[in-house]
DNA sequence: CGTATTTGACCGGCGC
DNA sequence: GCGCCGGTCAAATACG
């Protein structure tokens, strides 16, 4: 995608995250869904992407209303092993970890720092036992907390992810931002720590020119 | 019966 | 000004 720039749309935090599909660890089947975080995911729109044999997946955070997290999900047009998933916005209530909410909490303040103007993209690869299909149905909740990791690990090494996006006043900017949402996420640090023990492991990967 | 998913149509933006 | 592409919404359907 040329878009990834994001150049039309400014104030707008865009993720990219590389997911790299084992084929099989005998374990997962087609029916487990590589959405890589704990949050769940209400589908609300599929399109075919020109240039890609594949379809794309819009998927809406729908933990709570409120948040207006979103994702898009895509199987990588040169290595159907490798997903492409674009994470928008970031989460405003704390996610369910392990166990998701069927509602959202009525303590859920919907905090939503609009002001953010982060124009970055990241590209990660992480290795995880999935599937290569596309179509995902339901909304799982994997073991793999992966956006929380990746918004922990962006904050944390953001000086690498930013590849010519970075313009003085806007990283600054962005960063403040983040921090900010980052501290009126109700989510305690010791999540994240756990997360960071995770299992799976994620590398920085150069995004593909395509 | 309720909720989530699916599919098609519609809208907006960008490029030519 | 028209056409193309991407993104979102909404209604219907399927499943639990």
């Amino acid at each position: 995608m040329e878009d990834f720039q994001a150049s039309k749309k400014r104030k707008v935090d865009k993720i990219v995250v590389k997911v790299k599909l084992e084929e099989n660890e005998g374990k997962k089947k087609s029916e487990q869904n590589p959405s890589l975080d704990c949050w769940s995911w209400r589908k609300y729109g599929q399109k075919p992407i020109k240039g890609s044999p594949h379809p794309r997946g819009y998927y809406k955070c729908s933990t709570s209303k409120s948040c207006l997290a979103k994702k898009q999900v895509e199987i990588c047009r040169t290595d159907a092993s490798m997903l492409i998933v674009t994470y928008t916005s970031t989460h405003n209530h704390p996610n369910p970890n392990i166990s998701k909410q069927p509602k959202d909490d009525p303590k859920s303040e919907v905090n939503t720092t609009l002001e953010s103007d982060q124009e970055n993209e990241e590209q990660k690869s992480i290795i995880t036992p999935g599937n290569d299909d596309f179509p995902y149905t339901k909304t799982l909740e994997e073991e793999t907390c992966l956006a929380v990791n990746l918004e922990n690990k962006f904050f944390d090494e953001e000086p690498l992810l930013y590849p010519d996006l970075m313009k003085s006043s806007t990283s600054k900017t962005e960063e403040n931002d983040f921090y900010d949402e980052l501290e009126e996420l109700p989510m305690s640090s010791s999540s994240f720590k756990s997360f960071m023990s995770s299992d799976f492991f994620e590398e920085r990967v150069l995004v593909q020119p395509s």
